[in-house]
DNA sequence: CAAGACTCCTGACGGC
DNA sequence: TGCCGTCAGGAGTCTT
């Protein structure tokens, strides 16, 4: 579910409440979860550990403890995590107890998430590309990005080693506010669009970043247990039926690598090899 | 290399 | 009310 704006949420109210604290014991309810070593191994390797620091790439959040290994996980589509002191619901699929008498819950409805312990980030993490708001992620890199593949624009942008952190919701936002249809081919997007994107992406991420994310359903909470607020500012995602926001034209909903895919067909006027297609 | 199908899971929702 | 099909913000694997 969560995105690189809802993980970087997440991860920035995680900081005060675990970095510093001792995890004094595990349990996990779901094997699966735990991506790997063993689930045995899991618990054995994260109790009596010391959380040193909180951080994020790409959608994958990181616990870095103190002897060199860390816990890496996903959320997936469905998974929260939280620090409380009662199990927050009933999908609560691994916990840990905390020095400071709290737990840290992962919790997740249909058990995508995956945790694992590992020493190095290459053992668990596949190939990503850059931070979206990293300085490596400028308007020649999307130049040369763009001009490099040839991808369909929206499976490209939604492609982790191509670049990281951008998930259906931002892709359809930033598309549509770049003025580009997200069936347009990468390598015939002219330079000075490209640049455009860059720039959109990085907008789009920052401002939901300071909306603390988007919540459209049940799904995603902070850890504060507070809704994001950036559904509020969608153009595009969930929109279909309802007038664009910027010339008034009904948003569409098409399907695009399995995906559902909103747009404005005035604002993303579609590749001459789309025409007709996508009804 | 690119793109589509299929899979992992559960719950919500619309239609009948 | 209840059953059924469909769909969901992700991503890995396999096939074409």
């Amino acid at each position: 579910m969560p995105e690189l704006p809802e993980v970087e949420t997440i991860v920035r109210q995680l900081r005060p409440r675990l970095e510093g604290r001792t995890i004094t014991g595990a349990r996990v309810h779901w094997a699966r979860t735990i991506a790997r070593p063993a689930k045995a191994a899991f618990v054995r390797g994260v109790t009596g550990r010391r959380i040193e620091r909180c951080w994020r790439r790409g959608k994958y959040f990181v616990f870095d403890l103190d002897d060199g290994r860390r816990i890496v996980g996903h959320l997936r589509m469905t998974g929260r995590i939280y620090v409380e002191q009662q199990p927050p619901d009933d999908y609560v699929r691994a916990d840990f107890d905390l020095d400071d008498g709290r737990g840290l819950f992962f919790s997740d409805v249909r058990k995508f998430g995956r945790l694992a312990l590992v020493r190095e980030m290459h053992e668990i993490l596949p190939p990503m590309g850059p931070e979206p708001l990293s300085d490596e992620m400028d308007g020649d890199w999307m130049v040369a990005g763009l001009r490099s593949r040839r991808r369909l624009l929206k499976p490209l942008l939604l492609d982790q080693s191509f670049i990281a952190g951008l998930g259906n919701i931002y892709v359809d936002e930033s598309l549509h506010r770049a003025g580009l249809h997200p069936l347009r081919s990468s390598h015939r997007v002219p330079a000075d669009r490209a640049r455009r994107l860059a720039a959109t992406i990085r907008d789009v991420l920052s401002e939901a970043i300071e909306a603390e994310g988007s919540s459209f359903d049940v799904f995603y909470r902070t850890p504060e247990g507070q809704p994001g607020a950036y559904q509020d500012d969608f153009h595009v995602y969930g929109r279909d039926g309802l007038p664009c926001r910027t010339c008034g034209r009904t948003i569409a909903r098409i399907v695009v690598g399995q995906r559902g895919t909103h747009l404005c067909r005035r604002c993303q006027p579609a590749p001459r090899a789309a025409l007709g297609a996508g009804r």
